[in-house]
Parts: structure tokens; sequence; C-alpha cells
DNA sequence: AAGCTCTGCTTTTTT
DNA sequence: AGCAGAGCTT
């Protein structure tokens, strides 16, 4: 298979990178090899992560390890990609075979394989969107009894959270927040009737992709082995990152595979979704016959650039031990620049990249991160009127855009006529029909046994020229194993509703050409609305192709993992770093503190940091104190500073 | 009683 | 841009 010259195993020196050739240094190259059992690696940020864990699976691969017996987990859809493909630079199609995914995909993926072994029958992922929705029809139950209920979309996050850290709903109120006792046991009521109504509609969300799977595993030993004698090596990029749910899931994987987990305390920001650095800090007290390496040099930027980043991290309460060493030298001091406006901001980003286009550099290399999706929002249009090729990742995706979602819901109420939530959004979008009549008609649906029977039954209780309702989820029937025509079908029948309900209608109908070129790689409507469900393609990412010659606006939360030789932090300023919302609550403003660190760190030859201090920014407290702010003692000689 | 329209308010990060 | 709530129309 591989000629090897020497006796001796093969052992990896070097990794194929879309920018060249990368040696491994002797603690990376320790860690690849590493034939003990479990080990967490530990590396600053540019130290080479995802190359070890990369040069890892090579190593692995090449020295008899089959492909298929690997599983990836990473924390995103787009890592996940990343390394594939990386993967398959160094070892070509076998890299395909390597099971690699999100911790949800690959849960998900594994209960469709067997989903009686789990207890599951015909369901369907909810998103986000939709578990908001769900919780507002049940809110709005509760609310009757006069008294008060936070929003859905917190009541979303509180039992998301709750979850994520295996804790029950009381105790975790009771700890983590403000509410009275009698606020937390109505909180709790409206979830289970929440929970209630999601087992009847035969719904998961995001959060039981984890926990069914994790439950059923540490229930049923036979199911346990037969899944984890799946695997001989569980690769985890990010490991910082990863919940209790999480590792609870990697506790049942875990033996009799090896464990490899890579991952940086000072890049932990992901907290909001119950991750917890303990999965790092106690790894070895979990696992004592593991091993720990620590990676140190930075090969990604040079040391003006981690020489403010250092001093960022020294100037928190917690010790990171963390000194980024440079091994590509002292380069060019990052900028930090002030103007008046974020009107102001944006224009001068737009004529320097313009100016860096025209003296040769490519757009793509260039990346603007922020902090919030919104925060972007005046440097996007000046983007756009100023022509510059851009891509924006984080924030809204295409499936959350009203119209792509209209779409979609057509195409789920005609998979079931059980679909609760599909079938209210679908008929309210028609005149005359609220959320009363809606309710009364999915009521009399759900006596019927078959989609079709329960479609004619509807008929009958409406009106000729209401006949056109039924006709929508009848087509897409028709055409449920051809995805594109099911799609532009739908596409037609929607329009004439959509464009009075819509303004802009024009742009928003290029989406849909859009998801019919999407749905022609499906072949069928089953796979295309799960793929979307779980890693929806933002409007952007999806118009354009990957390599294409386009600036990178991207949220830093999003942007963990990635690089770019020329970065622009936008809107540093109080108010922003930290966040207003995370003020006043130590945990999450040192949070904030690391997300400002890992968007420091993205760069690689240079580091413009830009804001623009006008009174609203000053005003955010009452009493006009000034708020908490990142860069309020920043030393001149750190950067190099303009006006 | 049900649906519609207008207005003002808020706007994190992701699977 | 989207949501909740008030008040108006059918």
């Amino acid at each position: 298979m591989k000629k090897n010259n020497s006796k001796k195993k093969s052992s990896v020196q070097e990794i194929k990178t879309i920018s060249g050739k990368r040696r491994l240094n002797k603690k990376q190259r320790k860690a690849v090899k590493y034939k003990e059992k479990d080990i967490l690696v530990l590396a600053g940020a540019g130290a080479g992560k995802t190359l070890t864990i990369i040069a890892r699976a090579v190593y692995l691969i090449r020295n008899g390890v089959d492909a298929k017996r690997i599983l990836l987990l990473t924390f995103t859809r787009r890592a996940a990609k990343e390394m594939v493909d990386r993967l398959t630079l160094n070892i070509g199609d076998n890299a395909k075979k390597v099971t690699a995914g999100t911790f949800h995909h690959f849960c998900l993926r594994t209960m469709r394989q067997m989903p009686k072994r789990f207890g599951l029958k015909g369901f369907t992922v909810i998103d986000r969107d939709d578990q908001i929705d769900l919780i507002k029809l049940v809110r709005g139950d509760y609310l009757k009894k006069k008294s008060k209920l936070p929003r859905a979309a917190e009541l979303a996050n509180l039992y998301s959270y709750a979850r994520n850290t295996n804790t029950g709903i009381l105790k975790y109120l009771k700890k983590f927040s403000e509410y009275d006792k009698a606020t937390s046991k109505h909180i709790r009521n409206v979830i289970k009737a929440y929970e209630k109504r999601k087992r009847n509609n035969h719904y998961l969300d995001f959060d039981d992709l984890l926990q069914r799977f994790g439950k059923r595993l540490k229930k049923d030993k036979t199911l346990r082995k037969r899944i984890s004698r799946l695997y001989d090596h569980i690769l985890v990029d990010e490991m910082q990152d990863t919940n209790p749910l999480q590792w609870s899931i990697l506790e049942e994987l875990r033996n009799p595979a090896k464990l490899y987990c890579v991952g940086d305390d000072a890049q932990s920001i992901y907290a909001f979704r119950g991750a917890d650095f303990e999965n790092v800090h106690s790894f070895k007290d979990r696992i004592p016959a593991s091993a720990i390496l620590r990676l140190k040099y930075n090969y990604r930027s040079t040391q003006r650039i981690l020489d403010l980043a250092n001093w960022l991290l020294e100037q928190s309460p917690i010790d990171y031990d963390k000194r980024l060493k440079a091994v590509r030298g002292v380069g060019i001091k990052p900028k930090l620049i002030d103007f008046n406006s974020d009107f102001d901001e944006a224009e001068w980003i737009t004529q320097d990249l313009w100016k860096r286009y025209e003296s040769g550099s490519p757009w793509k290399d260039h990346m603007i991160l922020t902090r919030t999706a919104w925060a972007s929002r005046t440097l996007e249009a000046f983007l756009i009127e100023r022509d510059i090729p851009y891509k924006f990742i984080g924030g809204f995706s295409l499936l959350q855009a009203a119209h792509v979602k209209d779409l979609f819901i057509l195409i789920r109420s005609a998979a079931s006529h059980h679909d609760e939530l599909a079938w209210i959004r679908y008929l309210t979008l028609w005149p005359k029909i609220g959320d009363v009549t809606a309710a009364k008609l999915i009521s009399i649906m759900k006596e019927k046994n078959t989609i079709k029977k329960a479609l004619k039954e509807i008929a009958v209780n409406l009106t000729r020229e209401q006949q056109k309702i039924v006709a929508g989820p009848k087509t897409v029937i028709k055409y449920w194993d051809k995805p594109a025509k099911a799609i532009r079908a739908s596409a037609r029948l929607l329009t004439p509703l959509l464009s009075q309900r819509y303004d802009k209608w024009k742009q928003r109908q290029k989406d849909f050409q859009l998801l019919v070129k999407l749905a022609k790689r499906y072949r069928s409507l089953n796979k295309f609305i799960d793929t979307f469900t779980l890693d929806p393609i933002t409007t952007a990412s999806a118009k354009r192709m990957e390599d294409e010659d386009v600036v990178t606006l991207i949220t830093v939360h999003s942007a963990k993992g990635t690089e770019a030789p020329v970065c622009y932090l936008i809107r540093v300023e109080p108010g922003m770093y930290p966040y207003v919302r995370s003020i006043g609550d130590e945990d999450a403003e040192e949070e904030e503190r690391r997300i400002l660190y890992v968007a420091m760190t993205r760069a690689k030859d240079e580091l413009l940091i830009t804001r623009s201090c006008n009174e609203n920014t000053n005003t955010l407290r009452p009493g006009g104190s000034r708020p908490p702010y990142f860069l309020a003692d920043l030393p001149s000689n750190l950067v190099k500073q303009k006006y």
C-alpha cells in the first residue's frame, strides 16, 4: 500500500496545508505519535491544534488504522468540513471514510441509522427558532394565569443551558438566576408543557439530539458496546468548548477507543451554551492514566500582535499561563484607529481594503471580525456600495429569512400532518386564517391517520377560494423524491402570497432560485430538511463558492480556528468588549475578554483595531459612570494609534 | 370573535 | 428586521 523504505513504521514529519507544507516540531510529533490511551493537547492560539489533529489522523491511517474506525468530533460544521478537506489533501479519498462532524451531527446520524434502539420512530429535528415558536405557544397558555414569565427566547436559553450542564431546571434557576420561587415553578411548568408538546409532535430539539443519545447509551449497555466498538480513535477538537452533556457522551464512547483531545482554555467562549472548561482542567482527574501535553510556540502571528494579546490576558484576574511566543519574528505593530462614527469607520475600512487590493493583495487575505452580526451592518452597507466582494459568516442564516422559512414550512407540512408548528405557520400565511382557525383545522387533521385523509378533511372545511391551501402540500407530496421540483413548485404557489407580505420581494425571490439549486444535490426532501436544520447555510456563503476571492466578514465566535493575513477588528468600543449584556456578571465579562483574545489572535501579519467613541458609547450606564472596557488602560507602546 | 394594522421597542455569541 | 401589544375592522 504505502511504501516504506525503513522497516520502521512511517512517522509524520510534514503535513500538507493549503498554503504549503508544514513541518511538525518535536512536541507536536510527540503528541501525534502518542501510543498510550488518552491524551489532551493544550495549545495556545495558533500553536497548531488543527495541524496536530490532522497529523494524528494521517499518522494513524498511514500506520494501518482503518479510516472508518476514526471518529472526529468538532464543534462547528465549518470546522468539520475544513478537517476533512485538509485530510483529503494529505491522504486522498481515504479521508472521506473518517466519521467527521459535530457532536449533534454524529448523534443524529447514529440515531437515524438505528432509530428503534433509541426509542424513536419518525421524528423531526427542530431548530432554535422552531423551539422558540413552540415555547411561545405553550407560554401563551400559562400567561393567562396572570403571573409574569420571561420571554420565549429567554425560556429557551434557560432550558437549554440547564440541559447542557446536566442540571435540573429548578436547581439551575435557583443557582444562576434571580427568579423567585413562584416564578421558577411557573417556568418549570411551562417547560414541562413544552416537553409534552414536543413529544406529541415527535420533535427533537438540538439538545435532545445529545441528551437522548447520551442517556440511551448509558442505560443500554449492549447499545453502548455496539456503538463504542465502531471506533478505535476519537479525536476531539476545541475541547474547551464541550459542555458536560457532551462530556458524558464522550465517557460512553471512549472505551475501548482512545481519546485524543485538543483545546485551549484561553479560547473558551461558549459558556452561554454550557461549555465548561473543567472538561479541560479536570481531564487528568477524570482520566488519571491520561497524558497532558502543552504546545507553546505560535506559528500564526508575528510577535507584535501576540504582545497585545498577551497583555490582554495578563489584565485578567485568572492566570491563563499563556504567553504566546512567535516563531515568525517581530512583525508589524497592531494599529488602533479612532473615528467619530461607525460611518467614518466603515468608510475608512472600505478605502483601506481597496488600497490593499489595488496594490496586489487579494480580497481573501482580509478578514473583518465583529462581536455581533448586528454591529457590522453599517460596514456591510459600505462593502456593498463600494463593490467589495465579501461573504458573511455567522449571524443570520438563509433558513432564518422569513420567506425561506415559509417555503420550508410548506414542505414540512407536507411531510407530516402532525407537525403542528409547520401547519400553524403555513395556514396562517393565508388570508383570513389566524391562530384560532389554524388550531381548529389542526385538531381536525389530528384525528386522521394518513396525511391524504387529513388533507381531504380540511378541504371540506375550507371555502372555495381557500382550496389552494391544500394544493400546496399535495404538490410537494407528488414531488417528494424530486426536491428541486418540489421547491420550484412551492415557490410558485407561495409567490402571490409572499410578495404581498414582504417588501423588497425581488431580492427575496432570488433566494428561492438558490434553494432550488441547492436542492438538486439531494435525492429526497427528507435528507434536505435534516441537513438544513442542522447546518443552516448562510445567505452570503451559499451564494459564493469557497475559494472565491472575497473578503470575509465574520463574527468572532465563528472565526475561531480561522486566520487571515490582515484582520480588522471593528467597533472595539466600550459596551462592545465586554459586551453590554455581560456587564455585571463576572464570568460573562471574563468570557468577553477571551472573545477579544480570540479575535486578536486570528491575525497573521497585520491587526487593525478600529472604533468610534461617540456619545452613545459613553453614556451606556445611567449616571454616567464608565462601563468596563478592555482597552481602557492600553499601554501606548503596544499599538500605533491614529485618529 | 377573529383577523389585521399600526406603533414603538429591542437588537449576542451557536448546535 | 422582527416582535408584542393596542386598537381597529370585518
